[in-house]
DNA sequence: GTCAACACTTTTGTTGACAAAATTCCTGCA
DNA sequence: TGCAGGAATTTTGTCAACAAAAGTGTTGAC
């Protein structure tokens, strides 16, 4: 009854008793996998244009050809990846157009995040980063430390989209966002764009602050506005 | 001859001749399987919280089971299905909070869509639609002929994604859209709601014919709220 | 009669091999 | 030398078998 079964081929043996000959490490997992060639995009460390090849990450990995290859279609579900059947994925380049749809796009997601995280915390709860963005933040633009700039400037984002409590919305923000990381430290250094953008967080916070959730919608949505026109100005500077 | 070949290296002979041995057609890919079980879905075909068997699905199309995964993984990022690690994927169920986050992104995206389908066309182009909300579609709602309706309030609707000329966004649209298509039929028979909806389609494209964007814009975000405040007031006919 | 442990079945997850397409490299001809 | 044609190699796509996990039914002890 138990045995006589698996009548299909394939002669007893297979002794495959070496789980990762290679490595010694547990294999990574998809979302691993993901996580690093997300970073690795985003940083251009593979620039756009670049082709990846399944059998070279398979490797890297350490792991089986197809679970990279369902990596690749989770990247290319993200749109960080372009695939042509029978010749691979390649990193998308993103041109002008795109910036600007996503810019169109960022303009209304991200009013929308503020208006609902004003009307889903205290008013209080944004008293820091308004005094954040009113101080010291003014300081790090003056003496040109955008690293750090820009890392509290993340954080704020993060707040944000928490505070909004729609995890819709959120995972919305973060496909458009990985997309442009690449171009906010180009968009930075533009001739007084930090500054402006700058003081339209703290026009947004001190509404936030009063409690005043369309109206922080709306200053979000005019801070984006005048971004997306600097980056119209300058755009042969950007790309 | 069939069995115990296959040494290792790669023989020969080889002689599998057989593409699709039992079907005759040429197998499905993975975009059309995709297709038809969003289809399935989006009418309740198959029931939220049914599970999706594998080997089931792969011999219906004929493929080998691989691409019901692929199949299967699109769908999950897609947000129709939940895959849960060794206990296969389930139509996902949605609750009222996630239908009340639903809301909430699509009153600014199809805003933006309004907008900019006003933007990017000759105000003319929407006369003959606004013409048609204002006279046959009432009669429509009034004879009850919801079906009629539904399809040419879809027609309207795509329209406006393909005149906002923004991909992302149309990417979107579709994505939340495709969750809610379900709930249609149950909010458009919520007493007074379908004629409510109609007036505020005529209000939007009469600013759309006469070119103000950003009035189309507010008034398509006061549409969905109005949609939202209904649903919110017969939630428990809903779900 | 109830419940827990165990064996069996079903279903999903992963792997390596094979097939097909595209690219590269080589050869021969003008 | 230049290049068209074609073999050889690389690379992606697909498949069926194998392994592991969860689910199901049965038996036996109390």
């Amino acid at each position: 009854m138990p045995a006589s079964a698996r009548p299909k081929t394939r002669a007893a043996a297979s002794p495959r008793r070496t789980p990762s000959p290679r490595a010694s490490r547990k294999p990574a997992t998809v979302a691993q996998i993901v996580g690093v060639l997300r970073a690795r995009i985003a940083r251009q460390d593979i620039p756009p244009g670049a082709k990846l090849r399944e059998t070279d990450l398979a490797e890297e990995f350490g792991v089986a050809r197809t679970r990279i290859r369902d990596s690749l279609a989770a990247l290319e579900q993200r749109g960080l990846v372009e695939r042509i059947p029978n010749r691979g994925a390649v990193v998308t380049r993103l041109d002008l157009s795109q910036v600007f749809h996503i810019y169109e796009l960022r303009e209304v997601l991200e009013g929308l995040c503020a208006r609902l995280a004003t009307e889903r915390t205290q008013p209080e709860r944004w008293q820091r980063e308004l005094e954040l963005f009113q101080g010291p933040m003014k300081e790090l633009i003056a003496s040109n430390e955008l690293d750090l700039y820009i890392e509290r400037y993340e954080a704020l984002r993060r707040a944000l989209i928490e505070a909004a409590g729609n995890p819709l919305l959120a995972e919305m923000l973060d496909t458009i966002y990985e997309k442009t990381q690449v171009l906010i430290r180009r968009i930075l250094i533009l001739p007084g764009r930090a500054e402006i953008g700058r003081q339209q967080h703290v026009a947004m916070l001190e509404a936030m602050v009063r409690g005043k959730a369309e109206l922080a919608e709306l200053r979000r949505r005019e801070g984006l506005k005048s971004a997306r026109a600097h980056l119209e100005k300058f755009q042969k500077y950007i790309l």
